[in-house]
Order: structure tokens, then C-alpha cells, then sequence
DNA sequence: CTTGCCTTTGACGTTAACGTCAGGTTTTAG
DNA sequence: CTAAAACCTGACGTTAACGTCAAAGGCAAG
């Protein structure tokens, strides 16, 4: 319990970060690197995350899965941050649900096709 | 109309199998190099593919897009054109269904909380 | 003090489905 | 016949999100 231990929260080390969402610590520095976290450093030079970082990680790894670059995410991340957003910023963001909900329809086609031979091939030993 | 058109249907080259199904000449011959397509080869050497090549390779296209390899699409060739499978190709295939589902799920979970994102930026102007 | 785990920077490796260029042959349109 | 368009093989380039290894420091426990 240190004076810096304000309302601010605790700050914790890569590992605990990695581990408490369920990636690497490489990835974690991945992701600074590519402007999506900030770190402070410890005196000998160890990254120090505020805790809220475990929930910005898992949000990262949902939007990676819908197909989002760590480019685009940094792009949109203010809108999280501040909630404040400009003309772009919303353009971007319908963009990518237009394309995310296209590539669920694409998946749902593909679905139905691999179903479809399930079926047949079940019925047909 | 040679001898050799019989009824299995006039043969085309990589161009217009490409231009029908929308890809380049260069991913017709990826395909075939993957062994996702046979071809036989004109006397000079040109490869002349069958016209049903273009409804393949749609359907690579659709696997592609859900997220299978080649390599799996190859091992599961055999249940579109014997209609016979073994275990491991039904197994492969259920696999293959639930990871798209799984997908599914995920991209729509992504699709929900951007939605949320829009609503509140688009109230919050 | 030393053992062992955690962290650092830096840099090369991986993967899949092609893109792209080079240099040469073939087919087609006129 | 000739020029353009299409085709061939071969081979290197691309991309994103990390994996992996190297060499070296840092930190609590016993």
C-alpha cells in the first residue's frame, strides 16, 4: 500500500495482465506496441498496467475475432474513452458492423451447405 | 465439337472458369495445386478444366470464407462426389460445423457490443 | 547468496491464400 | 502474317498477430 495507491487502482505486472485474460504476455506487448494499451514503468523499467486492462485485453481479442485490425481498434478505441465520436469515427463504425454482420451471413451459408451434407451422409451410410 | 465432347460436357480454360466464379487465374491454379481440382491438359499444354469447376470453386470460395483450409477441403471432397464418407471425414465434418457456429456466436456477441457503441454515440452527438 | 521465476529489448520465424513479376509459348482476332 | 490477349512454369513478396529464442537484468524466498 504505497502513497501512488490512490482511486486510480492497483497496478499490476504483464503477467498478471496475460493471465487474467488468457494471452501471452507477448501479445500483451503486442498490443502496447501498437498503441492499444498504456503502461507506466517501474524503476527498473517493467511495465505497470492499471487493472482495467484485463477487461481492454478480452475486448481486443473479441474485436480480433470479428475481424478488426489492432489499427482500426486503435482508430475507434476513443470512442470507448471518451465517448465522444466525429463524423469518421462513426462511419468506421457502421463499416465494420456492415461487414461483420455480412460475414455472419457468409458463415450462416456455409453452415447451412456443411449441414445439409451432414444430413445426407448421416442418412446415407 | 471434337469427338472427345461427349456427354461430360464442354471443357474451358482457366480463364473463363476464373471470370465465371469471380478469382484470379492465379487462385484457379492454387486450387489445383492443392489437389481441389483436376484438370486435363490441351496438347500444348493448357489446362481444361470441366464447366461444373466454376460451382467448385464457389464453393471453395464459401469454405474459405468460413475458415477452412484447403487441406481440410481436400479431405472433404470425397463426401461432395462419392456421397460416401468414413468416420473421420463425419467427425471432420461435425468438427467443422461446430467451429463455424462457435464463430458465429462470436461475431454476433462483437456485432452486439458495437451496436451498443452506435446506439449510445449516435444518442450522445 | 543463490535459486528460480518474472521481466526487458531485439530480432527472426510462422501461416494461408494468394499477388506479382519474369521470361517464354500459344491462341485468337483481323 | 502479325499483334494482342491468354496461357505456361517458377519463384519471390505480402499480411497480421503473434511464437520463439537469445542474452541479460530484476525480485521475493530460504
Amino acid at each position: 500500500m504505497t502513497v501512488t495507491e490512490t482511486a486510480a487502482g492497483r497496478l499490476v505486472r504483464i503477467g498478471e495482465v496475460a493471465r487474467a485474460a488468457g494471452v501471452s504476455t507477448r501479445a500483451v506487448r503486442y498490443y502496447e506496441q501498437q498503441g492499444l494499451l498504456i503502461s507506466e514503468r517501474s524503476p527498473s523499467g517493467q511495465r505497470l498496467y492499471r487493472q482495467d486492462a484485463v477487461t481492454l485485453v478480452r475486448f481486443f481479442q473479441q474485436m480480433f475475432a470479428a475481424g478488426l485490425t489492432s489499427r482500426r481498434i486503435a482508430e475507434l478505441l476513443p470512442c470507448w474513452d471518451s465517448g465522444h465520436t466525429d463524423a469518421d469515427q462513426r462511419a468506421m463504425l457502421r463499416a465494420e458492423r456492415d461487414r461483420i454482420q455480412a460475414k455472419v451471413d457468409d458463415l450462416q451459408a456455409a453452415l447451412d451447405r456443411l449441414d445439409e451434407v451432414i444430413a445426407i451422409t448421416d442418412t446415407h451410410p
